[in-house]
DNA sequence: TTGGTCAAGACGCCGA
DNA sequence: TCGGCGTCTTGACCAA
């Protein structure tokens, strides 16, 4: 291991731009705040002992928000106590999922420039970007085929809202519950309404 | 404690 | 052979 993988310096920087997340005026505070707090403790213990958080090309798991409306979810990857890497989660910004949404409704296939050029101006990696939009059609398809499963069960049933109001909207209800939601978005969320 | 969400891992398939 | 894809699973995180 060479001195390159010590990311003190990085991690410094994201931890004080974590720490500058505005309380109160985005959403889910109560999360930021919780996650304000673990910073604190994580940037208190890193103060004292300098750690290997993750190889370069795993660096960009951990973001920051330009614009100070980020809520992060995980800082780095750990090394757990039977000397194993854990696994660690980037939870993107509400900005590059923002941005990631609008190309993917735009075009639900990147070419490698765009891959690029995307995941250049979103500061993320390029791998980064390709799984986002393959998980994204994942998702898509799931949802459009849990909707359609509901919709013939619907049909099956044979029931309309005259026939026995409570019954369907039992099964709507269920349908909404097992249904795939890939974001709050999706029902005109915090941030306004469905974008798609 | 449990279930939902989501980025990433795993694996097989396909086309250049 | 390699990169990208679809599909399913895993593991971390969070809210209830």
């Amino acid at each position: 291991m060479d001195g390159s993988n010590l990311v003190k310096p990085v991690t410094s920087f994201l931890i004080d731009d974590i720490l500058s997340v505005r309380e109160g005026t985005g959403f889910n505070v109560k999360g930021c705040t919780q996650r304000r707090e673990k910073c604190l403790q994580w940037r208190e213990d890193n103060e004292k002992t300098t750690v290997q958080i993750c190889p370069p090309e795993t660096q960009l798991r951990v973001h920051s928000e330009p614009q100070g409306t980020s809520c992060p979810r995980s800082y780095e990857s750990s090394v757990t106590s039977l000397g194993k890497q854990k696994r660690s989660r980037a939870a993107f910004t509400h900005l590059q999922v923002l941005e990631l949404e609008k190309k993917f409704n735009h075009q639900k296939y990147l070419s490698a420039p765009e891959r690029a050029h995307l995941a250049n101006s979103l500061r993320l990696t390029e791998t980064q970007v390709k799984i986002w939009f393959q998980n994204r059609r994942y998702k898509t398809k799931r949802k459009q085929q849990a909707s359609e499963t509901c919709k013939e069960v619907n049909k099956a049933e044979g029931l309309s809202q005259s026939e026995d109001l409570v019954r369907s909207s039992l099964i709507t209800s269920l349908c909404k519950a097992y249904q795939y939601r890939p974001y709050l978005w999706d029902y005109g969320g915090p941030w306004g309404p469905v974008l798609w």
